[in-house]
DNA sequence: TGTACATCAGTGAACGCGCGTTCACTGATGTAC
DNA sequence: TGTACATCAGTGAACGCGCGTTCACTGATGTAC
């Protein structure tokens, strides 16, 4: 809508670069765990080369699908943290909107948090984007009415984390909450991860539920 | 050593699968999503189609790689639960396990728990083994001191989980423990296959830490 | 112990396929005067 | 408004490569008499 500026040609770019990571994106829903320009551009009726003008090489393409999978991923967690709400429901509501988020798009999810693609290795942009889907987390946590220093073991990580708070971006958080935000994440990721490998399909029991059952706990412990 | 009645060249025949297999796995172990026959060919000095001696294809190949994977697992998770110990102190040592044998080969590992390999698909005895693993825990459970019929959504999953055990293999068990084999399942993976993923290589905190930690909050819950 | 035969591991050529990537090129679109 | 030029999207041919898999074959090993 807002084409601030922009030469039609260059819009015409954008346009194309979006329609071959869409491209790239249905791929990977369908098998393979990594998209192949030739492929692509056979999908698109276009010739194979013809991609080389919009990205330099394959790489640089899986580079943009895992950045535009972070961001939105980012941004589906910061939206659905609703800031009125108390950290408690917001938490809950960032669980939720995960799990959603990863099985609308397992592919997406996958790859991510999956096994990473052989012979690329993410851009140091990725952590940072990481960095701010933890800081929901730990912001959520801090504002949390149990500071919960945990017995026992907790404790001894709670010190561990006290020079390593790189990773939160911003203001810096107490340890707690940098590991109750982070034990929450693992949580979280490994119910959705087995879920959507497949691990439960032989179980019968509903994943959701489980999933819930360990969300309330995560908040509850 | 114990060549009971098997011809030299059953003998020879399994040792020539069994180095297939060996290459197979140091090809993962440098990057491939899986096994290439020919690259295990070429590595062995032998031509392509010979191997077709040994495996019918490729996915027979996999199918073994897998299945010996979930059995090494097993097994290495068997022997870790020493029957003596209270049944807290072989479920730390079970986890303990887990997270050494993952680190000691993430391929494997990832084979079996990371992104599904595209266009293959598991032989039904794979669940049969994680079953059979999974028994391990729950037995362990089982002997548990607190039962733990925990508050609000747990108990609600244990209600749900009343039809569900087929996954046990043998003998029944309370939903309870099931419940909580499951969830102290899906914890250590959570962190486990997040670490091997590298998604933590950034956060500069030490991972084996936060799996104590995260290891004993799960028993202690 | 020796010979005849069956088994079977391994070879080399060939199949069709898809991959990423380069190159010199055509032709349309935009820009400057 | 029209012309000259530059930009740049897209083409088609070609590169070398690796993949899984089949086929007819050679030659060694084991078995039966």
């Amino acid at each position: 809508m807002a084409d601030n500026g922009r030469s039609p040609r260059e819009r015409y770019r954008e346009q194309v670069r979006d329609e071959i990571k869409a491209h790239a994106w249905t791929q990977v829903a369908t098998g393979a765990s990594a998209p192949s320009l030739n492929a692509i551009a056979k999908r698109m009726g276009i010739s194979g080369p013809a991609l080389y003008r919009y990205f330099r090489n394959r790489d640089e393409l899986i580079t943009d699908l895992v950045l535009d999978a972070y961001r939105d991923l980012a941004a589906t967690c910061r939206a659905a943290a609703a800031p009125g709400e108390p950290p408690r429901a917001r938490l809950t509501e960032v669980a939720v909107a995960l799990r959603r988020w990863a099985l609308a798009t397992p592919h997406r999810y996958l790859l991510i948090f999956g096994t990473p693609v052989p012979g690329y290795s993410a851009p140091p942009e990725a952590t940072t984007i990481a960095s701010s889907l933890m800081a929901v987390l730990v912001e959520a946590f801090a504002e949390s009415a149990t500071p919960a220093r945990g017995p026992g073991g907790a404790a001894i990580f709670d010190a561990h984390l006290g020079g390593h708070q790189k990773w939160t971006g911003s203001r810096p958080a107490t340890a707690g909450s940098l590991r109750r935000a982070l034990t929450f994440w693992t949580r979280l990721h490994g119910v959705v991860s087995l879920e959507i490998a497949g691990h439960f399909a032989g179980m019968g029991f509903d994943p959701g539920l489980l999933y819930a059952t360990e969300v309330e706990a995560a908040l509850t412990a």
